[in-house]
DNA sequence: ATTGATTGTCTCTTACAAGAGACACATGTA
DNA sequence: TACATGTGTCTCTTGTAAGAGACAATCAAT
């Protein structure tokens, strides 16, 4: 975007950053991109469909699945040419998890509150300028509404999005959201500042409900956990049937409110 | 087959082949090492001291965690300069459970037989030549005999280790298991021929019960799961004090047997 | 048989990352 | 005050890993 000197491709003199047009990738950073790929199919792939995937040579992508297989870092899926995530990373993730207060705690109570109230609930945090689902614990309706834990999403299309970015500047707030982000899935357009806007209504309040943002048919209640005085660090949320009366939603924040509160003790 | 060295990786190296003496290191397998150690010391590390656990220069340990922490792979703990396992890694994690019927099977079935016996009760896996707990719940017992996920120890160490190797021909055995590997806790050194016949033992009764191996104090019961005719995938275990009775020794082996049948079914 | 799309392995070149080491800070302790 | 030890950043060199591409083998559909 800036790189308008059309001259010569290779002295890579690009002093700002990134694209050095079509250069060599470092190995680490392959794997960084082979390990989000497999994130997002959610399911065992064939090398060489994963090379195009990462826009990687399938010589390349050959070597590291290798050496990656090797480490136990991914497995070869049971049919023989299919890779997915391995036992290592599961270790690895067990371990984090214990280390990790916050989390351990968090997903205690979302266990709980889903246990008690019967609706699905979700721990969220930021993760790499999106809203993610930690771990969410399905409740008990009928048809029930639930999403796969490690599933991203925009952050404007959600209560807890709202809350995460509540001690943000406005510029960092700016430079994370991007267009597309503000776009719902059923097409409606965001105004970035009314976004803004409800950001900081949430840290006044601290709490924050959405109504049929993600779908139709639901609502989303959210209060955040905080690390350290001001400092959000995750949210707890519960996602309801849309036409849930006032006064069981306000019962529900006010218990929400209340469990976020109790994690946030700790730090 | 080749570096199943699990670490202590130190000048003079007494693996089969490689090493040109000390040529440089890929960034994958400095990584690699990283993750590895950081899961052998469990908790946060700094980075200098870092750099000596794993026996890499300081500047290549500072690019590569800053690449990893911005990949979230690793976070920054709460002082400043420490490292540990980032959220990336538990959300990779939790999804290999999902996509693994057996592992997330098996935790549910691990959790009730603990639940109901009230012993701690363990699922575990072969895991680059070594034995792992993947799972495991600690049971209601006052004095209650637990480890952590993850641990890694001798194969010959354990009743499961015996029946992980069920499939395996002798020479892959001997190449697995090392010197150390023989040698107890205590001191004791365990013959590899006893060893290998305690293993075509396990293979025909389809259970195996270790006494007073890791410690004085534990009797260890242990059933394969299967994950194709002949093939051990996995064990369930249940760790009980060494004083338990015949009797009840031999309910819990075959609820024990029962539940990981049950286990087996699919694959 | 003919084509066309896959998959897995191997060779060779060169762009670039790993690493040595200097630097400017911070500590702590004699 | 010196002196040692640790931390974080930066520069420059050179060994080497990323990548292009050739190869044989497999499977389907003409």
């Amino acid at each position: 975007m800036q790189d308008v000197n059309a001259q010569a491709e290779w002295p890579a003199v690009s002093a700002d950053e990134e694209r050095p047009a079509n250069s060599r990738e470092k190995g680490l950073n392959r794997v960084l991109h082979i390990l989000e790929f497999l994130h997002a199919t959610q399911r065992a792939i064939g090398i060489g469909e994963l090379a195009k995937g990462v826009n990687a040579p399938r010589s390349t992508t050959y070597t590291l699945v290798r050496d990656l297989v090797d480490a136990g870092l991914l497995e070869m899926a049971g049919d023989g040419n299919r890779v997915y995530f391995g036992k290592k990373l599961y270790l690895y993730g067990m371990a984090y998890m214990r280390g990790n207060d916050l989390l351990r705690r968090g997903r205690q109570e979302v266990d709980t509150l889903s246990h008690e109230t019967g609706e699905t609930s979700e721990l969220c945090m930021l993760q790499s300028g999106r809203y993610t689902i930690v771990h969410s614990s399905p409740g008990t309706r009928p048809f029930r509404i639930s999403s796969a834990t490690g599933l991203q999403i925009p952050l404007p299309w959600t209560a807890s999005g709202r809350l995460l970015l509540a001690d943000f500047e406005r510029s960092r707030i700016e430079a994370m959201i991007s267009e597309e982000d503000l776009v719902l899935p059923d097409g409606r357009r965001l105004v970035l500042n009314d976004f803004i806007d409800d950001i900081a209504r949430a840290r006044v309040t601290g709490y924050c409900v959405t109504s049929g943002l993600v779908d139709a048919y639901t609502k989303c209640l959210a209060a955040p956990v905080f690390s350290a005085p001001g400092k959000v660090e995750a949210t707890m949320c519960l996602v309801v049937p849309i036409d849930t009366s006032d006064e069981r939603t306000g019962e529900l924040i006010a218990l929400l409110r209340e469990r976020a509160a109790r994690l946030s003790i700790a730090a």
